[in-house]
DNA sequence: GAACAGGCAACTC
DNA sequence: GAGTTGCCTGTT
């Protein structure tokens, strides 16, 4: 074991691993153990491990504010769900879901990724991410094992359809490329879209062609970590169907909607309902 | 082999 | 603007 620079980054109440990792947000991190994460953000590979009540990081300490910014951990859930109301439905969803942490993924990752995941399933998106990383992403050597950086989107930009066929990614192949062309040339910016309202974001980023409703808002909220963006897919409808009224509006959610379906969404696919 | 999947664009009315 | 259809690929 390698560990040396293991460092605190929270305790394992305020973030739980698996919740955070599975809750469909995020294609890169993986279970290497028991209580024990291995994932590349900000082009790194690192492990994270729960002990005891605590998660630890492979990160030297001046590092340790970069991670606790990528784990959102400076924000307080619980305060930020008050607006979520008081529903017995509401209170299950949030206990069963407490302890994730919305991520704040790199934009073109967030982008790129769930461009990938329309009409497919995590066990095929995090392998077609994968296949790109390694295609055309920078080797990072971690513990004696390769990983891979996530490409940049100037680097995707400059290829052609057929160059992504090995990712199997099908009709999704052009998407990418195009949502490549978009972030390189910086029609798309995070600077930009960051200021701009959650609506007006949205039609910034339908402009690019792949981009729907669902893969906007899915955007916006693990992209850009705008809270309000309410991603709705198929699990989400029949939640939705079966809890909420008609004509539900996330609005009354009020600012932080997207946390609330990610509880939502959690405990919808987690098959109790 | 047909139907479908965590969605989208293009087309129809 | 609401509804339909084809799309790559993999799985059932």
């Amino acid at each position: 074991m390698e560990e040396k620079t293991m460092n605190l980054l929270c305790t394992a109440e305020e973030m739980d691993l698996v919740k955070t990792f599975e809750c469909g947000q995020c294609f890169r991190w993986n279970s290497s153990a028991d209580d024990e994460y291995i994932g590349v953000a900000h082009g790194r590979a690192v492990k994270i491990i729960k002990s005891e009540n605590n998660i630890y990081i492979d990160a030297p300490k001046e590092d340790l504010p970069l991670w606790r910014e990528y784990f959102d951990l400076e924000a307080d859930y619980i305060r930020l769900s008050e607006g979520f109301g008081v529903s017995e439905y509401m209170k299950t969803c949030m206990d069963f879901g407490m302890g994730i942490r919305i991520l704040r993924q790199d934009m073109w990752e967030a982008l790129c990724s769930f461009i990938i995941s329309q009409c497919n399933n995590i066990p095929r998106i995090k392998k077609i991410v994968n296949t790109l990383c390694e295609n055309f992403g920078e080797e990072i050597l971690y513990q004696g094992e390769k990983f891979y950086s996530f490409p940049t989107a100037e680097k995707i930009a400059t290829l052609e359809v057929s160059d992504l066929a090995p990712l199997r990614a099908g009709y999704r192949a052009e998407y990418i490329i195009e949502g490549a062309k978009a972030v390189s040339t910086g029609t798309v910016s995070y600077k930009m879209l960051s200021e701009q309202s959650h609506a007006e974001a949205l039609k910034s980023i339908r402009a690019v062609k792949g981009v729907g409703e669902k893969v906007a808002n899915c955007f916006i909220l693990f992209g850009l970590h705008k809270m309000e963006a309410f991603p709705v897919d198929v699990w989400m409808k029949r939640a939705l169907k079966e809890h909420f009224p008609t004509n539900f509006d996330p609005k009354t959610f009020g600012e932080y909607a997207g946390l609330a379906q990610q509880y939502i969404f959690y405990y919808a696919r987690s098959g109790d309902k």
